[in-house]
RNA sequence: CGCGGGAUGGAGCAGUCCGGUAGCUCGUCAGGCUCAUAACCUGAAGGUCGUAGGUUCAAAUCCUACUCCCGCAC
């Protein structure tokens, strides 16, 4: 079979490249253009980009697929099957009537809960049990087609966002392979999407990043792991007459706050380790980074950013 | 040339503006105290102050270039 994939971040590297060592016939490559990105704001390919560029694959970095050309280009190479994953264009009707047997993703979240762009993170931060990663033909809307392949994993109380991508990115990976075998035998079933329980993971937002001391300590934790270590969950501290940002990248819930009465986001233990007050309790932060410093353990943290029990955090 | 922070004994930092042979917290090692301890007391080891030049009687500190790390924005 003629693949196109079509992707671009490390996830969809991760399953390009579980692709590649399956020996499958990849016709061409489909990534974001390189766009200036990051410090520095150099132009950089997308990992995806690399990989193909290091296996010498055909690259296409258009900006849009909803053009005639786009459309045009994509014939040319005689496609019998696209995968897509998190590939960060949308694929126009015109585009996904093109391959023989039809245009695929690979979903990090059991459909239709998580529909997308940022199913892992929102999985973790809402508390889910579990997810998984997905296999389904893609329609015009968005992550509504009917699912072909599924592959659950628990969230364990400890994953963070890199941990959980990482185990969901192979898992994918692992998928696509068997997929394109069973599709190429016709063994494979479609079972359409429920019409309950449909949510949306909307892009994190830099905003809602920010702890909110008044919310339990549960719901910190999770957004700490939901966003660890990219973007981060945030605080601030004063410090000498400056706001200093600080991003937390693991906490643990502490039972005893050993103080009812202060306030939420007071700092209730400095000794070693840092613990703050929530609304219903206390969380001990055992990793932390501030702007311009590298991530470091609490009492390293705490050696070199004095803090006292009473400070206030916001 | 998007904005900004940082590089100082093993770890984390102060000192840099107003040059004058390096300091704090922790760790390590030794000894002491103790029924005992990750606790406490005493002492010790350990640093070409990111790299390369320059200015100066003298540079962690001033000037120039470079390397690496990080936050924001994207």
């Amino acid at each position: 079979m003629r693949i196109a994939f079509m992707g671009t971040p490390d996830f969809a590297a991760t399953c390009l490249g579980e692709l590649i060592a399956s020996d499958a016939n990849i016709a061409v490559v489909y990534t974001k253009t390189p766009q200036p990105a990051g410090r520095g704001k150099k132009v950089r390919q997308s990992p995806v980009h690399s990989l193909s560029v290091a296996h010498s694959l055909l690259v296409l970095t258009p900006t849009t697929l909803k053009t005639e050309e786009a459309a045009t280009e994509l014939k040319r190479f005689d496609i019998d099957v696209a995968i897509v994953v998190a590939y960060g264009l949308i694929l126009p009707k015109q585009i996904l009537d093109i391959p023989r047997l039809g245009c695929f993703n690979l979903h990090a979240s059991l459909l239709p809960r998580w529909r997308g762009a940022a199913p892992i993170q929102r999985a973790i931060m809402a508390g889910d049990q579990e997810t998984g990663v997905q296999v389904m033909r893609m329609e015009e809307g968005l992550d509504t087609g009917p699912v072909l392949l599924s592959e659950k994993t628990q969230i364990d109380p400890s994953d963070t966002f890199q941990t959980l991508h990482d185990r969901l990115a192979l898992t994918g990976a692992q998928l696509l392979p068997r997929f394109l075998a069973a599709l190429e035998r016709g063994q494979i079933n479609e079972t359409p999407q429920s019409e309950d329980g449909i949510t949306y993971a909307e892009k994190i937002s830099s905003a809602e990043a920010r702890i909110d001391w008044s919310q339990s300590a549960l719901s910190i934790d999770q957004k700490v792991r939901g966003l660890s270590p990219f973007p981060g969950a945030w605080f601030e501290i004063g410090q000498n007459g400056e706001i200093v940002r600080i991003k937390a990248l693991s906490t643990a819930i502490v039972q005893n706050s050993g103080d009812e009465n202060s306030k939420p986001g007071t700092v209730l233990s400095t000794d070693g380790k840092l613990i703050i007050k929530t609304i219903d309790g206390a969380l001990q932060f055992n990793r932390l980074q501030r702007a311009g410093r590298a991530a470091q353990s609490a009492d390293e943290f705490l050696r070199g950013f004095p803090l006292r029990p009473g400070a206030m955090v916001s």
